[in-house]
DNA sequence: ACCGTTTTTCATCACGCGATGAAATATACA
DNA sequence: TGTATATTTCATCGCGTGATGAAAAACGGT
């Protein structure tokens, strides 16, 4: 490969690893995915790998941790008109997964959840947390039993992921090849019954 | 471990391994099972699964490939009072899943099709043929262009499978505590818009 | 009682994995 | 210039994997 000892130029030798691995996360999960196949595409050492992270947890750590967070994303939407909320979720998921990265990101922690118990807790709680926890808080219809107001939220949660699985994942071409609007026109009356009573 | 040779007894022991494979492949997926654990689950040496089954792929036909088929549940839903449609889609899935070993059928699949493209696609074409083409045929409604009656089939499938996923896989409290009653409740209605307008 | 067939373990092979420590080279700073 | 430091590859180790061929033991039919 190339010559031993440090590189000429003042790349970013760090980053093309961690641009590496967040490709081969995101295709085939945690568990299919090996050190050396990222470095391999890094064009690097698999050693290399090992000096910058200490290992495959810190590296995928690295990768998912970086957050394109979307609690600003959710803070505008629960302030806009309450009789557009559902639209107005349908579009805001849609369109952050529809996105290159947000696709990629999605695939590379559903793929993950599936194979590695350990991140389907992580997804679990944040999901519980700081999504829908926020909008069972905002939204809150004192009229049902909280039990009621949850299971409501989970299962509007249920249809964004599923949509997504379909979308992304299972790629049924009626989901998949839909466009924004058309969804958006049949699921926000949806998350709009399961959340705003 | 046992003497080298045939065992006494008239053990089914490929039966056995198929059963260890079951299980085996439903924690962890594809990719993570490794024949030598089935091997170990089974109490038998690596070298027999090999003897029975061609490959890892052939033992894994042969675990998915022994169907509950959902076609004759889905013909009895189909012929029942339209205006339950909703509803009975929904208990009859949810009841499908909740038994052990549909919600193991329901894991071991869902893994597979997560690490592996080429189940992904399997799960794909036997989903939109065998079940969601039939509902389509099946209630159809003329008023409706065929593309949007097919987003609103793929859109109750999400549905469906993402319920599946936050109550089997994410565990996500709020719905997989939940009774299969209330969940009756609020999905039924949404299935029922999605496919009967 | 014999013999062919089926079932089972044993002993390997080659390979890819994650990890580690040492060596080589470029940069940074004095 | 010289020396410390950061970056990078090399050479391994030990392990688990899927696969294969041969040997041993029980069964089945005659």
């Amino acid at each position: 490969m190339s010559p031993r000892g440090r590189r000429p130029g003042g790349e970013d030798t760090r980053g093309a690893i961690v641009e590496a691995a967040r490709a081969e996360f995101s295709r085939g999960g945690y568990d299919a995915t090996s050190l050396r196949a990222v470095a391999r595409r890094a064009g690097v050492d698999p050693a290399l790998v090992h000096h910058y992270f200490a290992g495959k947890p810190a590296l995928f750590a690295e990768v998912v941790g970086a957050p394109a967070d979307p609690s600003a994303l959710l803070g505008a939407i629960l302030e806009g008109p309450r009789e557009e909320l559902g639209r107005s979720l349908a579009r805001a998921f849609l369109q952050l997964w529809d996105s290159p990265e947000g696709r990629t990101r999605f695939e590379m922690v559903f793929r993950s959840t599936a194979s590695h118990e350990e991140s389907a807790s992580l997804l679990r709680e944040f999901l519980a947390k700081e999504v829908f926890g926020r909008i069972v808080a905002a939204v809150g219809d004192p009229s049902a039993p909280q039990e009621r107001q949850r299971l409501r939220a989970g299962l509007a949660a249920s249809q964004m992921v599923g949509l997504a699985v379909m979308r992304f994942i299972l790629r049924l071409s009626w989901v998949a090849e839909a466009s924004v609007d058309d969804i958006v026109d049949e699921v926000g009356p949806v998350l709009q019954g399961y959340l705003v009573r």
